[in-house]
DNA sequence: CAATTTACCTAACTAACGTTAGATTGAAAA
DNA sequence: TTTTCAATCTAACGTTAGTTAGGTAAATTG
């Protein structure tokens, strides 16, 4: 009687199995898409057979949508987490350096499962789209903010429009999952470049203006 | 006699089904990936039945690779072109914008294979991925000279790494199907708003810097 | 120890897949 | 008119998909 009724008692094992489930799906959802992935698959991955994968997940659509929702978490809780983390008189440029950083940061280390979020929305089943499209919508808000309050404040240009700048910025900035490799260089790196061109852009200063140096 | 031997005569009516059968496939490959994507939708949306699809393909592996195929000339022979059509005197960052807009508009005006393969790239069985990986490679190139030379020619910034900068910025352009609603705005515009973010940055000039207007 | 429950397996079902062989149609060629 | 052939259909083949029902070993509970 010490214990409430919440369903079925699942144990430790169950949960290695579970993570084991979605580890599998995540990556064969990345690298073949939600109607290439097959429970069988899944199955022989995780150490189990086909059928066992019904005593964690009611159906194929269910590990996708647990898939899917990870990798957004994941990373919306990495950049809410880097900006709440920053000193209150932090500028605005300087926030959404660090949500660059983070959001690039999760991305990547996590790789499974946002790339999977990644390549495959847009390919997956209506229903499961709009079960976190909330969740997406917010993200994007928060980054429009980020964007629109910086420009406010006069610290990013005034003759932007933030909406196509947000959507070119997260596009750059998801399109690494695609060629972002660790051996190459690290995930920091990376970020400080994007930052960067970001901020200063890609031209060489005028000649009247490298004169002058250290001017930072 | 006077034909020539060269095979089944293929006339207007074969190629119009050919073209249906493409235009569908592009869109489902699109909507839905690969694996889920069957030859009874492409058919019935290609107003044939099933089977006589095989009279145009010889299996669902060469209709993806057409969609392909497809998607990606006609994005390199756009950029090839525009930058062909460039007077000779050119300069790197004239250069660079051509490209950035001619991609734009070949990668939009024929959404459904180029998202079809910008979507299910990586997704794609092995065979298909190869058969056209040395004209992306090449494409790849284009682009790292462009920039190379750019950065040679003392035009945008020494300090930044061609690669990184290539990765982002093709990443950027490539994600606007993901996203870009022509009832919003022309390309062109989305274009010239990325070649100023591209080359200016998005920082507010600091003070000093903004009393002189017209510097251009 | 007996009873229960967890976590899995086995074996099967139906449905749908890519693919094929053999008719069938309609228009052009002879 | 007869022949021919491009273009399609019909009907099926073997395979594999997601899913389910019923069984089982091991651990937990009483």
């Amino acid at each position: 009687m010490t214990m409430q009724a919440k369903g079925p008692t699942r144990g430790r094992k169950s949960e290695a199995s579970r993570a084991q489930i979605l580890d599998a799906a995540a990556r064969l959802l990345r690298d073949q898409g939600y109607g290439a992935m097959t429970l069988r698959q899944i199955a022989e991955r995780a150490d189990i057979k086909a059928g066992s994968v019904y005593y964690h997940f009611a159906s194929k659509d269910e590990i996708l949508d647990a898939v899917l929702a990870r990798g957004l978490h994941v990373v919306i809780e990495a950049v809410e987490g880097r900006l709440a983390a920053l000193p209150a008189g932090a500028g605005h440029l300087e926030r959404i350096a660090a949500a660059v950083a983070a959001h690039l940061e999760a991305l990547l280390a996590h790789g499974d499962y946002t790339s999977a979020g990644i390549r495959t929305f847009g390919q997956v089943p209506e229903a499961s789209r709009q079960k976190d499209e909330r969740l997406r919508e917010e993200y994007i808000a928060l980054w429009q903010h980020l964007l629109q309050q910086a420009q406010a404040a006069g610290e990013i240009r005034a003759d932007l429009d933030t909406s196509v700048l947000r959507a070119l910025l997260l596009g750059s900035l998801n399109w690494t999952v695609e060629w972002y490799d660790p051996a190459r260089q690290p995930v920091e790196t990376v970020a400080t470049q994007t930052v960067d061109i970001l901020f200063r852009g890609i031209a060489a200063p005028p000649m009247d203006a490298r004169a002058k140096p250290g001017a930072r």
